[in-house]
DNA sequence: ACCATACCTGACTAAAACGGTCAAGTTTAG
DNA sequence: CTAAACTTGACCGTTTTAGTCAGGTATGGT
């Protein structure tokens, strides 16, 4: 199971665009200062979050970046796929007929952290960034 | 978040430990050739169990490891706790007043990391050892 | 035309975490 | 008295993390 900086960055900065990016471009300049996450490590994330779809680029003075599809239709699932952030629980290959402990039939645990991976991507699926943006409305920055 | 080899290693240990500990201490070589874990392995996450009470140690020839508890009684969060596997997706620390930004507010999402972890320890909390033996009850090693 | 702004790309890396191993015990049953 | 099993703590190679750095390229405002 992963969840790290990348993850984390990725949606609040993906926030702070979804709040401000109704009217122009957000720079990621903008984003960094307003978040405090390293310019430099922005642009690694953005990269992904362009090739998957979810933002998209202008160039130039004055550009930045908008999002690509209605907030209510940016699941964090969504989110965390394009940054490479799997949750995976279980050890084994899911299609490999072997367990992860090397034996033919799977391991002791297996159904368990199968059962936990639904859990939270269950969770993940259920929330959208319109979710998030709703309940920071009152909170301005 | 984390969710290691050794929280996992410790859950599958556990359940092969309660599978057979009803009539004889069970030694980790056992549980070590079993479930194919280094017994070296084995051993480091053994004390931390025995540091918590879930298990309990008998020295000597025909030693080994035997539950504290009633299976029922061994939660899954018991388990993590003991091992140092902290299910904590805030970034931030929680009685800090100050966010994981270095600011005086929260950040935009530590609500949302919040509300994961308690998703994931509710998870955590209703899981007991016992409920993990039945699922094996059938599909013997 | 120019140039500042902002996106774009890839290589690089220090530090931490992971997944153990190794060594040197101590305790107790038989 | 000795072998089996628990006990403790140091150690370590590899991988991942969380960025940094260095160089681009595109574009629009003046
Ligand atoms: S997690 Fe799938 S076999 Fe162990
Ligand atoms: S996670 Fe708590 S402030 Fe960011």
């Amino acid at each position: 199971m992963k969840l790290t900086s990348k993850g984390r960055y990725a949606v609040m900065a993906l926030v702070d665009l979804a709040r401000f990016d109704s009217i122009n471009p957000v720079s990621l300049r903008d984003i960094s200062l307003r978040q405090s996450i390293s310019l430099d490590f922005l642009e690694q994330i953005f990269s992904k979050l362009k090739k998957n779809n979810i933002v998209k680029s202008i160039r130039g003075i004055n550009g930045g970046y908008i999002l690509n599809k209605d907030p209510n239709d940016i699941k964090l699932t969504n989110i965390f796929h394009a940054v490479d952030e799997k949750v995976k629980t279980v050890q084994c290959k899911k299609d490999s007929k072997k367990g992860c402990n090397g034996k033919a039939t799977k391991c002791i645990t297996h159904d368990l952290w199968d059962e936990l991976e639904v859990h939270i991507n269950t969770f993940f699926e259920n929330k959208s960034l319109q979710d998030l943006v709703k309940n920071n409305r009152d909170s301005r920055v």
